[in-house]
Formats: C-alpha cells, structure tokens, sequence
DNA sequence: GAACGTACTGTCAGATATTACAGGTACAGC
DNA sequence: GCTGTACCTGTAATATCTGACAGTACGTTC
C-alpha cells in the first residue's frame, strides 16, 4: 500500500474484488493516518427484524467477540450516532465521565482493548443502506486529535467508496434483494399505495379498473415476496424503490 | 472567507444560522477550489408524491429558471446519479457525446450558460432526506480535472456538513415534520406491521389484545397525520421512525 | 385531587384487502 | 406461428382494517 495521493486508495477500493482485498486497503489507510485499528460494519434492510450485517474488522479478535456475545451494538454511541447522522463522530475517553452508566462501562471496557479514541464516518445510502468506519488508536487527549482532524476530509471519501466496493464485492449474495425491478404501472399502483390511496382511489388517479390495481399490487407482493400490501410498501420504501417524486 | 484549513469551512457551517450565511460559505469554497459556479438541492420527503425541495444556488439565475420550467431534473443526469449513489460524480462536456438526446441536448445548453464541467457530491440521510451539492466551472478537459480531483475529499466531508446545517437553520420549517415522536407500543406494532404481521399476529407476538394492537396503529395515523396503515408504514419507514434492529 | 399520557380492552357496522377462480389484448423476439 | 411479458378485467368468498361507540388501570405532573 503505496498511497500518498489520496486518490490512489480511491481507485484500488473501485478495482478490489474480495474482502481480504478491501481490508488490505483500510488497514493501509488507517495505518497511514497514524491510527491502530479499524472497523467496517454495514446493515442492509433485508428486513427489520433481522437486517443482514457486514463487518470487515481490523479490531482485536477478543474485543469483537465480547462486542457481538453481549450485543453492544445497542449501546456503542458511535453506531447510535452514525445510525442518525451524516457527519463524522470523534470520539476519546471523555465519554468515560458524564453519560449513561453503561456507555461509562462500555467504554472502558473498549479501553482494556486499546482502543481509546478514534473517529466514525456514517454512510447512509437510498437503498436504506447503513454502513460506518471507524478508526481507532490508543491515543489520548491532542495526539489523537491531531489525528483525528487529518484523516476527517479523505475519511468521510473514503468510507462512500468501501462501502460501494463492499456492494459490489457482494454482489452475489445477499445484496442482490434491492435489485428487484417492478413495472412501470406496478411502481405506479405501489406508489400511490404509499400514499395512503385505496386501490379504488388508485383506479380513478390511473383511469383503469380497481381490479387492475389489485392485480398489479398482487404482482408486486410476489416480486418483493412479502405477504400483504403493508409489508410491500414498507419493503419498497426501505430498499428505495420507491423514491419521493422530482416532479415539480 | 478565509478558509485555508479545511476544518475552518466545517466550523463556520456549524455556527451558520441564516440561508444567506450557508450561500456565503459555500460560495467561497467554489471559488477557492478554482469553480465559478455551485448549487446546493435537497429533498425532504414529506410526501413521495409531492416532496418538500430547498436548494440554494449559486447558478445564473436564467439558468436555473429555464431549469426549473422545463422540470430538468428528471433529465439532468447528476441529479440522476445522485439520486441512487453515494459517491461523487464528476462531468464535463464528453457527455455531449453518446447517451439520450434529451440529456445531450440539457448538456449543451447547460454548456452556454457556461457550464461545461463540474463535479456533483451526494448526499442521503436516515431520514429519507436527499440531497447534492455541485460545483461547475467553465473550464475543459485536464485543467477541469485537476480542479475535480483536488476538491474530491474536502467536498464530500462539506456536503454532509451543509446538509446537517441546512436541516437545522430551516428547522423551524417543514423539517421538523420528521420528528413525530411515537411511544414505544405504537413503535413495536409498526414495526411488526412493516413485517407484513397482521393485527391478530402482533397481538399474538406481544401478548396482548388484537384490539390494543388496532389502538396503538391507529394513534400512530392519528400522530403521523394519515389515512390508513400502509401510508402509515411507508412514512414512518421514509422519515426513520422505523428502522432496522440491531438485534443479532 | 384533577388532569394528562400511556397502555390496555370490548363491540359492531361498513370499507377495503386478500385470494381463489376465470378471462382478454398488444407487442417483441425466436 | 409460438412464447413470453406487460397490461388489462371480471366475480365471489373470506380476512382484515377502519372508525365510532364505550370503558379500566396506572403513573406523573400540576
């Protein structure tokens, strides 16, 4: 990993074709920043009960382990922040005084791993995507600011192209679902449908029968292999579908 | 402006509180990075029919009135781009070549309105909000380039930052539509519904009455302002009320 | 103690969705 | 000419949702 441009890493993520590869590419990056550890992890809306989770993690093999056996997803604030925002999180052990007592502990048992600061880039995507990276070091207090502050500009890049590497690279398996295509007038039916229409409203807007609308929603149910209209609307929504017009 | 630290810019869209302000920022980072021209458009799904738009522009105003009354930007193929990407596009005139007549003929009077290449940063946010930023120059082939790529890790960090402060300045606007907030009954009975539960089944799930569940669903059309339970389902999926878990 | 929010439950009529059956036209590609 | 796809329509039984009626219980705030 040669990359004093930062546009070299950019063009290795567009050609990388396995995991092993991209976490070649982040580690690089991380190290190069003057940062320890990294952490990829994304969640595709396959659905909302039980989304599908990717990790591609430069974090130590115990801390990963107690992190998933105890399920800190819930309480880690950095995937709570990124869950919600679109700018980066620094993050040091100052979390570890003021807060809710449990953040208090999960940080510092993220400590006895070395891991003591750090910054997290959100991505969120129109497929309902949600992916974040954060880098990771045992630094404390200007050292790690320092740091933090250099790696903002190309990090928040950065973190959008893994995280189109890292769809690509899935590409066979899980993430294939958001690649459904409907009809014109099925996306029509289910676009109205969104918008709270009754099938017979829908038959009006589109001038054909209330029939015709069922039979297109029922079209659309088996495509998206859900079981009712609720679930297709909720599912072609998430996986951006069905996007907001750009008419007027 | 005097921004020669990339953080500075960051810092003063932070503190911005007025439309104007964010028009000032953003045009002095244009100009620093060798662009004549930017546009700022975001959209805010308040309905998928009829979303609400900002923009905030630093086009010729001809341009972007023509823009408008010919609705471009079911054309324009940035805004296409950006639509579903995450990552930046750059353009210039090659795209007068090849693709739909419809998109070469946007180009070219893009073109004499003295827009010949640029580089379009997108934006989406667990909110279901979109949104992009675009700086354009008249300049061509690698003097165009080299203003691209030197302004690639700077621009995608400054979009999200603009985006977070468009979303606070115009809080007190249509933005604030977004944060309806539901008990957590009414959460877990939408959240079954997206999972296509019927009524009966969620009462099943959480152990109580089928009428309770048709209470708690009904309270949230009443809160989110809708007719019926799927239009329920789909706003509350689009503005992120209902997300994914992190359960497992 | 009253007012309020949250959670919970019941009945019932009418509207709407789901699912089964059945059928049709138009157009593109082989 | 055959095959496949998109698009369209109808009837009818059953499941589910919607909306209006009417309540109870518990905890917090004023």
């Amino acid at each position: 990993m040669d990359a004093t441009n930062s546009l070299e890493v950019i063009d290795a993520l567009a050609e990388a074709e396995s995991v092993d590869r991209l976490h070649t590419i982040c580690a690089g990056v991380c190290q190069e920043h003057g940062f320890e550890r990294f952490i990829y992890g994304a969640r595709i809306p396959t659905s909302f009960v039980k989304p599908y989770f990717i990790f591609i993690s430069g974090y130590p093999r115990e801390w990963r382990e107690h992190y998933t056996a105890n399920n800190y997803m819930v309480i880690d604030p950095t995937v709570q922040y990124c869950a919600q925002n679109i700018t980066p999180m620094a993050w040091d052990d100052d979390m570890l005084t003021g807060g809710r007592a449990e953040i208090r502990r999960f940080m510092s048992e993220a400590r006895d791993f070395g891991i003591n600061s750090g910054v997290s880039f959100p991505i969120h995507t129109s497929q309902g995507d949600f992916a974040m990276l954060s880098f990771a070091s045992g630094k404390t207090g200007p050292q790690s600011r320092t740091c933090i502050q250099r790696v903002l500009p190309l990090g928040q890049l950065f973190t959008a192209y893994l995280h189109e590497a890292v769809r690509r690279v899935f590409d066979a398996d899980v993430v294939a679902l958001s690649k459904v295509d409907l009809t014109q007038r099925e996306k029509e039916c289910l676009l109205w449908a969104t918008e709270g229409k009754t099938a017979w409203e829908t038959s009006q807007i589109l001038s054909i029968a209330e029939r015709t609308v069922t039979f297109h929603l029922q079209n659309v149910q088996g495509k998206l292999g859900v079981n009712n209209r609720q679930q297709a609307v909720a599912r072609a929504v998430s996986l951006g579908i069905i996007e907001p017009q750009f008419n007027q």
